[in-house]
DNA sequence: TTGAAAGCGCTAACAA
DNA sequence: TTGTTAGCGCTTTCAA
């Protein structure tokens, strides 16, 4: 009874508690706990196993921490994961976390340097054992002076991070796959580029990828329209085109974000997709899917991503790498494939 | 130069490296990084703060946690964190638990109770000061068993939840809005329902506001058309209601994922919304306001859910409450609103 | 096979 | 105002 009491009253009960019990040291307890290192006779661990099991005992993690150095925990900071493709990562990386042992700690930047800093901060206080992040800044090392002792990876690198373990998928191929796919199945000329705002010196390696596949084809490059990577974004971008005086054939958005956005645009025009105009786009998320009409996509690897990312940041390797995913072209109906001619 | 080097070699710094580098007891160190309990001299504050810097010492929030009792971290268990109502809650709880000086430590059951159950064990070891959460389960308690010996929260509570504390919209009013309008407002006298499977032996409160008020207008209950809460459980239900004899005048889908998966299907059998069927759903995600057209929905204020969840979790309280939030209603074009005539 | 005990990094009561 | 020191709960070496 006392002990039902006690353990209303919220004392934590401890690895002692269950020594006494079970009439054994609190070594032999972890051994029993932890399988090892040391042999325990069966009719010991059977005694343990259940006080621990009398007791509703759970080993403390962060003492366990403490004394092995380790915390069974890594960090990851995204931008924002109400975008749905971070989402999608995210869910990736915490399965694979999961399995692993270790556990996900979530910290959202919304695109504030300064927020993003304390996140770092936070984390690196909290001894994780790794960091996987995207990062605001363009360019810089946003960790330069913080100095982590932890393997970090960087999860959304198109570019490779000096210094640094990233990986990231291969935006020019994604891009010049479904441009290549307008060019040649669909007989688009005109084809025009949503992209985001040049924050970063170096442009946006899908612009690459759209402008060579235009001129290796020797078609001309149709319209760019900058916006952020949002359906917001897409929106206006999209407002842009059609202010045009002559209608591209065909839009490539950088995110299927902005790809949403652009379709709205599209719509409340009156235009037909893909008849009028067909559109295109980055990233696969399951958003697109069901976008009106289905978008036709380069879809990142996510689910691949994730694990190598897990892997970057468990096993050794060099510090300074930087992994490309091949995106798969999805055909669905927004470039023109399986409609009625 | 030493210093550097045993700094490269990942040495972490502790409270004694400051302490013998400021030539003060670590108990000053605590002090100084605490900014109590004891006060420090202006001139000993300063050397600590530069023997901090100089060495890139960070406290070690584990070593703290255990000595306090506290973790400054909460544990957050969701379904599944690519549902963007899920990811916009979840932007949301992180946001105020950062403020609040706790991190977030976040987990996907992925629909398995089983996988649920492992997480809230090792958040439970992780001695999180606080745990929120969705449950897969309908209805039983799933922390039964667990003991947990910290606040819980349900944070998507339609009903309320025996022995524990729990939050989450009003349902039954959402829905009540919703079709109040489109009778009301727009004339229409046959509204389907699509809605989610009845695992639990409550039914679902969207169901419920949708029968009485077309009850108390005296209307026939239009079809209902069961599946899951996603893009392709609504879509699939959309099809169902199409293969109808009769078609009704519009659908009130109870989530967005739903509406969206239902837009799909009217769109491919070459319905127009609203002016052939007009839908509604439930949710208001930032998905809903880029769908085509776009929704008209009743939004779960999920900003203010999020802040309610945390001040439950660290404020004194009864130990079952149930706190629901009546969504808003927000008007845009799916339901008939702003169309030319 | 088991136990005693040191110590992980930190806080804070107590002493000076 | 500063220092000494006892733990927080755990792992693991070393001795029995």
């Amino acid at each position: 009874m006392s002990n039902q009491v006690a353990r209303e009253v919220k004392s934590a009960v401890t690895r002692s508690d269950v020594a006494r019990h079970a009439g054994v040291s609190t070594a032999v307890v972890s051994y029993v706990v932890n399988n090892g290192p040391r042999p325990v006779a069966p009719s010991t661990a059977t005694r343990v196993r259940n006080a621990i099991q009398e007791l509703g005992y759970r080993p403390n993690t962060g003492a366990r921490a403490l004394r092995r150095g380790v915390s069974d925990a890594i960090g990851l900071i995204l931008v924002d994961i109400s975008n749905p493709f971070f989402a999608e990562y995210a869910v990736e990386i915490e399965t694979v976390a999961h399995q692993d042992g270790q556990a996900l700690i979530l910290g959202n930047s919304l695109g504030q340097a300064e927020l993003e800093r304390e996140l770092v901060d936070d984390l690196l206080g909290r001894r994780v054992d790794g960091l996987l992040m995207t990062s605001v800044y363009a360019d810089a090392d946003p960790l330069a002076d913080l100095r982590p002792d932890v393997p970090v990876v960087m999860i959304d690198a198109a570019h490779p991070v000096p210094g640094r373990r990233s990986l990231g998928s291969d935006h020019a191929q994604g891009a010049a796959m479904l441009v290549q796919h307008l060019i040649d199945v669909h007989q688009r000329s005109s084809i025009a580029l949503v992209v985001g705002h040049g924050q970063s010196p170096k442009p946006d390696r899908r612009e690459d990828g759209w402008k060579r596949t235009l001129m290796a084809a020797g078609l001309p490059l149709g319209p760019i329209a900058r916006n952020a990577y949002t359906r917001e974004g897409g929106y206006a971008a999209g407002q842009e085109l059609l202010a045009l005086d002559q209608l591209p054939q065909a839009i490539f958005a950088s995110s299927d974000q902005q790809a949403i956005g652009v379709l709205r645009a599209l719509h409340e025009h009156g235009l037909e997709v893909p008849s009028d105009i067909a559109v295109v786009s980055y990233d696969g998320t399951a958003e697109s899917e069901f976008a009106w009409p289905p978008l036709t996509v380069a879809r990142q690897q996510v689910a691949a991503m994730a694990a190598a990312a897990m892997k970057m940041l468990t096993e050794p390797g060099p510090d300074e790498v930087h992994r490309l995913f091949p995106p798969e072209l999805v055909i669905r109906r927004s470039c023109g494939c399986g409609q009625p001619r």
